[in-house]
RNA sequence: GGGCGAAUAGCUCAGUUGGUAGAGCACUCGGCUUACAUCCGAGAGGCCACAGGUUCGAGCCCUGUUUCGCCCACCA
């Protein structure tokens, strides 16, 4: 027998473990008709990426659920990989070229490209190794990656299927351009932040008629206030200089200080173009004065509103933020320098107004913290009306769930509000657009570059025809132009959206759009798990895929977890230095540890406050399971001839565990109700729920009563109790195993392994299982109904009552532990005195008592403390022991307390309400509490008057 | 501006269809009892945010309020 060490030591075992079920191919599952799979992909984490909380308690959850159904007899598939996160890894690419003095664009787009390749294999599978730490049964056989061939096949087939069923269109768009970075951002690299800016109001004159007076007018006023009938139209901004590409102004439609300028014009100061004053509800008439200037190149919601009112679009700016196509007195200035020059010549000229303190929030560049300018530019976007029809119908009719319910609400608000999507991103490291131009063609159309092309009249945001003269789109690169033969093709320079490829990972990972037969018997997959910020960026966008592609709902349940937060609540966050770093937890605590914290830590779906300390309950609970299973094999150690003589007298053929006292029925029908609570409570994915229960029944109920009862020697059943304390610790660990994977494994090896050693000992794992070589995939816990046994539930708890009363008394009166006081248990109840009569021995060394004596009735009391529990009333005489003044204080108090106890009691049971209406058990209950009250009412007060004659 | 979540023991949180509140940590007292001091035994500690309502009965259901947090959005 391999001797345990006296602590569990997780490095011991971690590492070893994984790599043997690794080895043994435990993780792998194949299409297989005979069973029913069970499948889960991942959410591919970045290539950049290192093990955060986040993914700690995304990866443990989907382990857990994989683990469970694995052993339930599911043919479970874990499909892992990453994800190639565009301009993440492109940022990291470029930082590590930085430092050798080079710039993406000194390799050039090749070269850059394949230095992305490169540090890809030699960083990218990091993330990868740390999941294995974390236990993770994924098949890794099947890992994939979104710019893996076969997944680049599928971002090709869908943008091709997309374009040619009209849903993929080119047009313009604002963007957020980071200018001293010279790219596009997507809105999540450009994060708001909250800034003190200036709201600055400005005055168009009004045209027609004879307005140009106004100008001198306002010229000595200056900014001081106006009266309303003034010459001109006020707008408010934060950004001047963008009003040189104003083509309108626009109010709210029911705002009546304007009702009569609706189809006017306004002059644009300095400029003097004419801009027509437009009605749109999108205007906040409570905003600033209810007027806005419209500059539609420079702001998205200007854009919105030139698209529907066909205004000119008027690019001002250059890709480095300076002035264009504007007066030559403005012309190549800096945006900045150009507003401050504008406040000046503004004001000297009399249209300036107000000048606001004003807070909004202000997109930065997440990389060089420059403050982004939204800009038209011509992009591709995904037509996602049509595609979100079906998508809807499928979380109402509830063929998707969401857990917890109500993300359904979110999900629903968001599809049936969504917005077209831009795919094209203007990086390399990329799936790049599967899209040509025909220069030929192109001469003369509107194929421009994007960036500064001059004014354009309003191109709508509205899908193309497929047919845009010289684009061609095509799996491989055409050699000729199928419109006019010209063989001058350029590829686009964009790539698609890091998500272009994650919206098809529950099918791509499969094969699609090869119809392979993982894809046939493994889609649509079961659960997906992920956080709720990524609903929309991706949850979203693969239900609508998987109809587009599969004409199938993509995954049935959608297991939306909590954030993981700081102990103040705040998000964990590198910038707030308040991570505490997963591996950093494994090391110390261990794996086992790690994932069981992550997983009590809180209710289903809700977020989670982490501190460190936490994790020294997982790890102490392992240790208790280690020790648990240290004490078996060293008492069945030490009994095995015996055992082993049970063997040849016939009893070897049952194989059931054979209760033979109220202890046994007591833990047997405890632990069949374990594996009910668990098994359903896995079901409903209330992982922290069945966690606390295990805990709870391994902990206090095994190790603190049933192991310790098997120590008490009883002569005859020993054996018997041992193999059921086995058995019930062998079940209890399979039960724990998808929480706690490791320690379960190592102690669930070294128990069956006893009984190869001839004990005889209840292992149904084995028996269901012969050639379970692993707890990995010995079965889920049956629960059975014969073994549930609610009568010897009562006798044990009244049993246990007993126990800690004692207990209690010796404790609240001082009894010092080596005196050990005969105890006197009396009660009127026949049964009870049997039972008790029969337990003596247990009773004796569990409450740390001389001897018990139990009786019918009391006839004489001196000198003893008394207590009440279950209609058995308790002396422990104390000869003599105890300080009696302070006890005599003690338990008046409690008298008083239990005075007040009994009232409240006896005043529900006096209300005709309540015992009219009230459900009979409930009455009857209350009434048994109150009568339990009284008596012990009545012995305290005897009690006292016991210590007061002392 | 909309939507969502939270408010329960000193701390972090549970509380399944309404029946007088639980856990872990921390704390107090007593224990090295031969699986475990990462332990054992006992204990103290709660106007369940506030105000109304429904009910015989509310932490739970309804209405409103307050305070935090998150998400979405077109405050120019």
């Amino acid at each position: 027998m391999p001797q345990l060490a006296p602590a569990y030591n997780p490095n011991d075992v971690e590492e070893r473990l994984y790599a043997r079920w690794e080895a043994a191919g435990l993780f792998r599952a194949d299409a297989d008709p005979r069973r029913r799979p069970y499948t889960i992909v991942i959410p591919p984490p970045n290539i950049t990426g290192i093990l955060h909380m986040g993914h700690a308690l995304n990866n443990t959850i989907q382990d857990i659920l994989i683990r469970t159904k694995r052993m339930q007899g599911k043919n479970a598939l874990w499909v892992p990989g990453t994800d190639h996160a565009g301009i993440a890894t492109q940022n990291v690419v470029e930082k590590m070229l930085a430092k050798e003095g080079k710039s993406r664009q000194d390799l050039g787009r090749e070269a850059f490209r394949q230095r992305v390749w490169t540090w890809k294999e030699q960083y990218g599978s990091t993330i990868i190794r740390q999941l294995k730490r974390l236990g993770a049964s994924c098949d890794w056989t099947r890992t994939r990656f979104t710019m893996d061939e076969g997944l680049s096949a599928a971002v090709v087939e869908v943008f091709i299927r997309l374009y040619e069923a009209g849903l993929i269109y080119r047009g313009n768009y604002i963007i957020n351009w980071c200018p001293r970075c010279q790219t596009a951002l997507a809105d999540e690299e450009a994060p708001r932040q909250e800034t003190m800016g200036k709201l600055y109001h400005i005055r168009y004159p009004l045209a027609g008629g004879s307005r140009l007076e106004a100008r001198g007018e306002s010229r000595k006023s200056r900014a001081t206030s106006h009266e309303p009938r003034a010459p001109y139209i006020e707008v408010a901004t934060t950004r001047p200089e963008t009003m040189l590409g104003d083509t309108a102004v626009a109010v709210h439609p029911k705002d009546k200080r304007y009702k009569g300028l609706v189809g006017r014009h306004a002059l644009l100061p300095l400029v003097n173009r004419r801009l027509p004053i437009i009605a749109d509800p999108l205007v906040d008439p409570e905003f600033g004065t209810g007027a806005v200037k419209v500059t539609p190149a420079h702001d998205p919601v200007d854009f919105q509103l030139g698209t529907r009112h066909g205004l000119e679009f008027i690019n001002v700016m250059t890709d480095d933020a300076r002035m264009t196509n504007v007066p030559a007195a403005y012309q190549s200035l800096d945006r900045f320098d150009c507003r401050s020059k504008l406040i000046v010549d503004l004001e000297q000229q009399g249209f300036l107004g107000r000048i606001e303190e004003h807070q909004h929030n202000v997109g930065h560049c997440y990389r060089c913290h420059t403050v982004v300018e939204p800009r038209l530019s011509l992009q591709w976007f995904v037509r996602m009306k049509p595609l979100a029809q079906s998508a809807i119908r499928a979380v109402t009719s509830g063929k998707i769930r969401f857990v917890p319910d109500r993300w359904r609400k979110v999900y629903l608000n968001w599809m049936r509000n969504i917005q077209d999507w831009c795919i094209s991103r203007q990086i390399w490291w990329g799936h790049r657009l599967p899209v040509w131009y025909c220069a030929n063609c192109a001469r003369g159309s509107r194929l421009e570059a994007r960036g500064e092309g001059r004014r354009s009249r309003a191109t709508s945001h509205e899908p193309r025809a497929t047919s845009e003269p010289g684009v061609i789109v095509s799996k491989a690169r055409p050699t000729r132009c199928p419109a006019c033969g010209g063989a001058d093709l350029k590829q686009d320079e964009d790539v698609l959206d890091t998500w272009f490829s994650s919206w098809l990972w529950p099918f791509s990972t499969l094969g699609w759009p090869k119809q392979t037969k993982d894809l046939a018997y493994f889609y649509p997959t079961d659960t997906l798990v992920t956080a709720p910020e990524i609903i929309f960026f991706w949850v979203a966008r693969m239900i609508m895929a998987g109809f587009f592609c599969m004409k199938e709902i993509p995954f049935r349940r959608v297991y939306i977890h909590g954030t993981v937060r700081d102990i103040t609540g705040k998000k964990m966050s590198k910038s707030l230095g308040n991570i505490i770093d997963p591996l950093e937890v494994i090391d110390r605590y261990g794996t086992d540890a790690l994932r069981y914290t992550l997983v009590t830590a809180t209710a289903i779906g809700q977020d989670i406050a982490l501190s460190e300390e936490r994790f020294a309950a997982g790890r102490n609970f392992a240790n208790k399971l280690w020790n648990a299973a240290r004490y078996v094999l060293s008492a069945a150690g030490g009994s095995r001839p015996e055992a082993g003589g049970h063997d040849t007298k016939g009893n070897a053929t049952s194989r059931e565990p054979r209760p033979t006292s109220v202890s046994d029925r007591w833990i047997l029908s405890r632990l069949q109700r374990t594996i009910e609570q668990v098994t359903s409570a896995l079901d409903a994915f209330s992982i922290h729920e069945a966690a606390a229960t295990l805990y709870s029944f391994l902990w206090h109920d095994v190790c603190d009563w049933y192991l310790e009862i098997t120590k008490i020697s009883d002569g005859e059943t020993e054996d018997q109790r041992l193999a059921i304390l086995t058995h019930v610790l062998e079940t209890g660990l399979r039960l724990l195993h998808p929480i706690m994977p490791f320690v379960t494994e190592e102690l669930w090896q070294h128990l069956t392994a006893l009984e190869a050693r001839g004990l005889r000992l209840e292992v149904t794992a084995r028996r269901a299982a012969p050639r379970a070589t692993s707890i990995m995939v010995a079965p889920w816990p049956n629960a059975s109904k014969r073994l549930v046994n609610p009568e010897a539930e009562r006798w044990f708890e009244q049993f246990r009552s007993v126990v800690v009363t004692i207990r209690n008394l010796r404790a609240e009166l001082n009894i010092p532990l080596d005196s050990r006081p005969a105890v006197h248990l009396v009660t009127a109840q026949a049964p009870a005195r049997e039972f008790f009569g029969q337990h003596q021995r247990l009773l004796q060394a569990l409450a740390r008592v001389g001897g018990i004596r139990v009786d019918g009735a009391i006839k004489r009391l001196r000198d003893a403390a008394a207590a009440v529990v279950d209609g058995i009333q308790i002396f422990v005489p104390l000869g003599g022991l105890i300080d009696v003044a302070r006890e005599r204080n003690r338990l008046s108090q409690r008298v008083g307390d239990l005075e007040q106890d009994l009232s409240r009691q006896q005043t529900r049971l006096r209300d005709p309400q309540f015992v009219e209406k009230a459900p009979k058990d409930v009455v009857e209950q209350a009434r048994q509490r109150e009568a339990q009250t009284r008596q012990t009412l009545e012995q305290l007060r005897r009690h006292l008057d016991v210590l007061r004659a002392m």
